[in-house]
DNA sequence: ATGCCGTGGAAACCACGA
């Protein structure tokens, strides 16, 4: 079975991309991301049409998540991360397909940094590591996946030395993604390609695309139960190219059988 | 070194993204 992660930028105006994707793609579980739709506004019936269920959790402007399954039934689990009743930005969602936990997640961005916006992705970033350690405690098969803003190492990110004063990259986010990962989390674009330079974002800016100057930022989490089924793993790099595409590439593993 | 582009929403500019 096939799972993806997908930064849309605006899910209506990018609907062409995200139906051609889903069809000739055809994964079976997809997270999107930055939908930038309010609820109503979610193109619920358009992603039918293209054979997927979905539940969605939208954000007028802003942020704004969903997840998809072509076949199987998905069971809300949660719209929202502990620890902040004030925060109301749409960030999260959380359900079980397949018997498998699906947490889709679009975490803070967090520039400029220093200042507010950074200890909101820090703070957010500790709820995010509190939950991910009850559902790796329950021993059953989760999947965190989603837009992280996080550049895990020098080896993703074009020109490391560009991005040290970044929110993406500065010493306290790659800290903070590598006490989750340390839970016990597989990092699957990694199990698969230890060492490969592999990108799932490009600036609009500077034919970034064209010079290859990427980031890797959108990830795959894998608990044990998921992470022994893991087979593939890629990103969808062509798509970065389509025409009004947006500025993520889609990203995707493939396991062998559901895990449970 | 840099929002230079792109999106959404309100209002013919602004906030925001990474």
């Amino acid at each position: 079975m096939k799972i993806a992660t997908y930064n849309v930028n605006g899910v209506n105006g990018r609907l062409p991309v995200l139906i051609r994707w889903l069809t000739e793609t055809q994964p079976d579980i997809v997270c999107l991301q930055e939908l930038k739709a309010p609820d109503e506004k979610f193109p619920e019936q358009a992603i039918k049409e293209a054979g997927y269920h979905a539940i969605w959790h939208g954000q007028k402007s802003w942020n704004g998540v969903a997840i998809l399954s072509k076949s199987s039934p998905i069971s809300e689990v949660s719209r929202s991360l502990d620890g902040d009743d004030h925060d109301t930005q749409s960030r999260y969602l959380e359900a079980v397909i397949d018997g498998i936990t699906i947490a889709c997640l679009y975490l803070p961005n967090g520039n400029p940094a220093p200042g507010p916006k950074f200890e909101y992705k820090l703070r957010w970033f500790d709820r995010l590591t509190l939950h991910a350690a009850s559902l790796y405690a329950s021993g059953k098969p989760v999947i965190l996946t989603g837009d992280f803003n996080v550049i895990p190492t020098e080896l993703d990110v074009y020109k490391p030395e560009r991005w040290v004063e970044d929110a993406l990259f500065r010493p306290e986010t790659r800290i903070a993604f590598k006490t989750l990962v340390d839970q016990g989390w597989t990092d699957a674009i990694r199990k698969i390609y230890p060492t490969k330079v592999i990108y799932t974002f490009f600036d609009y800016f500077r034919n970034a695309y064209g010079r290859n100057a990427g980031l890797r930022i959108d990830h795959f989490l894998l608990s044990p139960d998921i992470s022994r089924h893991l087979t593939a793993a890629g990103v969808d790099h062509a798509v970065r190219g389509w025409e009004k595409t947006s500025d993520h590439a889609p990203v995707w593993i493939e396991l062998s059988k559901t895990a449970h």
